[in-house]
DNA sequence: TTCAACTATATTGTATACAAATAGTGATAG
DNA sequence: CTATCACTATTTGTATACAATATAGTTGAA
């Protein structure tokens, strides 16, 4: 996309993520137009991109307000990626091939070091995660899975909750990689499909559990 | 949404569709403006809707382009669909209140009523099948299962194969739906999830077989 | 005082003009 | 004859002005 597009993009999300446009706060185009330094036709394609992501909603006559996730909403979203992540999985593990297989382990043993110190790399953890699971969407070859998960995985409540870990989910997120990888090295489709849907449904608890002690002063987060 | 933009999204659609536009020409977002009688800026709002829900595409730069459906494109489709509506069939069995029964019984009896005569009223099936997905679609209540649905129950592969049918496919496909109305009578989400995934893939296997006998004279047909 | 209708204001939708970028074409040099 | 570079034409991106529509505020009458 334009460079305008962009920018009237990444700059609307960030603002929401960041909290700076509540949820449910009704935002116009000529106030972010400014706000984003560009004019109103490339906030209008990015409100679109939003829209279609979740991020933003337009009540009856197409006003546009910031999406306000319920706890609900957020436990579907869980639902939804570890079907379709179990899916991809699954998918990939027949599919995938020696450079792809190698990347993985690359991002695996990157991501152990990550976490051996005594502080953890929680940055590098989160890049080589996050590549983790690109690989593996890419490896099950379908544009139309691609398509609906990168609408789940951008989504506010992982972004927003993705910031601070604790040793002890860094540690089993790993180890559920390690495990991937062994499922894909066997190309055994049902065992990659198992562990994936665990890993996420462990990564949902893993949120419930933070949320339920409802901590305002800072990020809980989750390591999927 | 606009009526210009609504205009535009409904005339390159069903050009897609009927294959005035074949799969893999260019569209230029101009030559559409004209044809459609309004101007760029619906156009390019109609293009981007139709991207997301993948009649379209566009190469490295830009550039717009029908999309082109691979066997295998099509089954991915079939596949995520019947994953993603039994998901929705067994939310919605224990979900579904007295009123969505009822209108799913009515559905059913229609599509009954719609195919006991010598010649199938196909319109009305169709009409009706398509109500049916949708109340339960309804009764699983989740924004992002509905909003993921909609991409795939509306894509082209469907559209341009759902047109005629024979009695057989008809009376099974009927049949499914008087199955699942008895899994929802009785709120069992696991049986509506098994008969809505075999429902999806019976669909998925009368295309495949349509399509292996590649009869390119009229429209092969499958209910889901 | 309340409700309704009307006006004013704010917001989104559309058209058009212009800017930027890309691909296609042709000429020229190796 | 091929390849590369420059130029032109085509296409998409952006800004702005204007039109249509919805909301809110105000005024009037019951």
């Amino acid at each position: 996309m334009s460079r305008a597009s962009d920018r009237a993009y990444g700059h609307i999300r960030s603002m929401i993520l960041s909290g700076a446009l509540q949820p449910g706060a009704q935002i116009g185009e000529e106030q972010l137009a400014e706000s984003c330094g560009v004019s109103r036709t490339p906030v209008r394609d990015a409100l679109r991109r939003l829209q279609a992501e979740l991020f933003v909603t337009r009540n009856e006559s197409q006003r546009c307000f910031v999406a306000d996730w319920s706890l609900s909403d957020i436990e579907d979203s869980f639902e939804l990626r570890g079907m379709l992540e179990a899916h991809a999985a699954k998918r990939a593990a027949t599919r995938i091939n020696w450079d792809q297989l190698e990347r993985l382990k690359s991002c695996s043993q990157a991501i152990e070091r990550a976490i051996e110190g005594v502080i953890p790399d929680v940055p590098t953890f989160l890049e080589n995660n996050r590549t983790f699971h690109a690989i593996i969407l890419e490896a099950a070859a379908s544009d139309r899975l691609s398509n609906m998960l990168g609408r789940l995985v951008e989504q506010p409540v992982v972004l927003r909750t993705a910031l601070q870990y604790d040793r002890q989910n860094l540690a089993r997120s790993s180890h559920e990689h390690s495990e991937l990888l062994a499922a894909f090295a066997r190309r055994d489709g049902p065992w990659a499909h198992a562990i994936m849907a665990a890993h996420i449904r462990r990564a949902f608890h893993a949120y419930a559990d933070a949320h339920a002690s409802h901590r305002e002063d800072g990020q809980q987060g989750v390591a999927a």
